[in-house]
DNA sequence: AAGATTAGCAACCGCAGAGCC
DNA sequence: CGGCTCTGCGGTTGCTAATCT
């Protein structure tokens, strides 16, 4: 059909971001929200294209993802569901894991996981759902309280054409005091940089600290598992044929998904889940999981982004 | 200490589906 | 209904850091 390419080569900047565009790009979501990204490097001002700028929310910027360090059970949850799904259904795996990006797992499915069955395998043992994990690994570390309150103080933000205000173009400009010169004394190299999100969430927590209060926050901000309902029921992929979860296609904040990791809420979902037939044995030990281990909070829960 | 190799991960590419006009 | 645009997804690449020789 002759798809054109969603931008033109000339003039994107490509490879690693730097904490200026992070900034101007997180600057934009807050006032905009995500999506309609066409528009964002238009409006920003980012020489980045369109789909640069959507990765770089999604896998990296957006609210609530934590990284690297996978636990036990998230570890048991990827090899079950990847046992399932084949290695083409990322984003299923991902919405599972509501805090996991589907890059991140296939990442760390490529680089450590592949790896450690083939040794278990070598060993002539058997995968098996983690009896229980530790509930506080080192996984658990990452500040999401930091990373949510750096994206959601954002508000306020945005007038003018390029999406970062004066206060910010100093503090970059001067990194006397700058938020980039406590997260990282390296931040002008910006693939040292990028490898580090802690760093981001310094150097942005330090510019929201300047920002107005957040709003209060939207009803549902905090769910707790029952609220969570995966993407994909797993029965009707698996062909166990007893695909009794229905899942209902109300979305009650699609923008506020990233398409992503994508979760169907509402109370009516919620009473229906109560009154739910029995849920696949995958699904049973998924949420047994998450409730044997406290983890409901941590690991299937969704901070909503504004 | 220096060069070579390997591992880890961020980002890019291209295809496909959904939705709009 | 068909074409076009936008977005999502999975596979892959390329760069950097860590480790080995």
């Amino acid at each position: 059909m002759g798809r054109p390419p969603c931008c033109d080569k000339l003039g994107v900047k490509k490879g690693p971001w730097t904490p200026e565009e992070d900034i101007i790009l997180v600057s934009y979501i807050q006032e905009h929200g995500p999506g309609n990204w066409r528009s964002v490097p238009v409006s920003t001002g980012l020489m980045r294209c369109s789909k640069s700028c959507r990765l770089r929310w999604t896998n990296y910027l957006r609210t609530g993802i934590k990284r690297g360090n996978f636990t036990s059970h998230e570890e048991g949850v990827i090899v079950h569901l990847q046992s399932l799904l084949g290695n083409s259904r990322w984003a299923a795996i991902a919405s599972y894991l509501p805090r996991r990006t589907d890059n991140d797992i296939k990442n760390y499915w490529n680089t450590h996981l592949k790896k450690k069955l083939r040794k278990q395998q070598a060993m002539g043992a058997t995968f098996a759902p983690p009896a229980s994990s530790s509930p506080g690994t080192a996984g658990d570390n990452f500040d999401h309280h930091n990373h949510h309150d750096m994206v959601s103080r954002a508000d306020g933000y945005g007038a003018g054409q390029a999406y970062m205000n004066k206060e910010v173009s100093q503090l970059i400009a001067g990194r006397g005091h700058s938020p980039f010169a406590d997260a990282a004394p390296e931040a002008c190299s910006s693939s040292s940089y990028a490898s580090s999100v802690d760093n981001i969430s310094k150097l942005l927590g330090g510019f929201m600290k300047s920002s107005p209060p957040p709003p209060p926050p939207p009803p549902h901000n905090n769910y707790d598992a029952d609220d969570v309902k995966p993407l994909l029921p797993l029965d009707s992929m698996s062909g166990t044929g007893s695909a009794e979860l229905s899942f209902t296609a109300s979305v009650q904040q699609p923008a506020l998904m990233g398409g992503r990791v994508g979760y169907e809420y509402d109370d009516e979902t919620k009473q229906k889940q109560q009154h739910q037939a029995p849920l696949s044995s995958i699904e049973k030990w998924l949420f047994d999981e998450a409730a044997d281990l406290e983890l409901s909070d941590e690991c299937y829960s969704v901070p909503m982004l504004f």
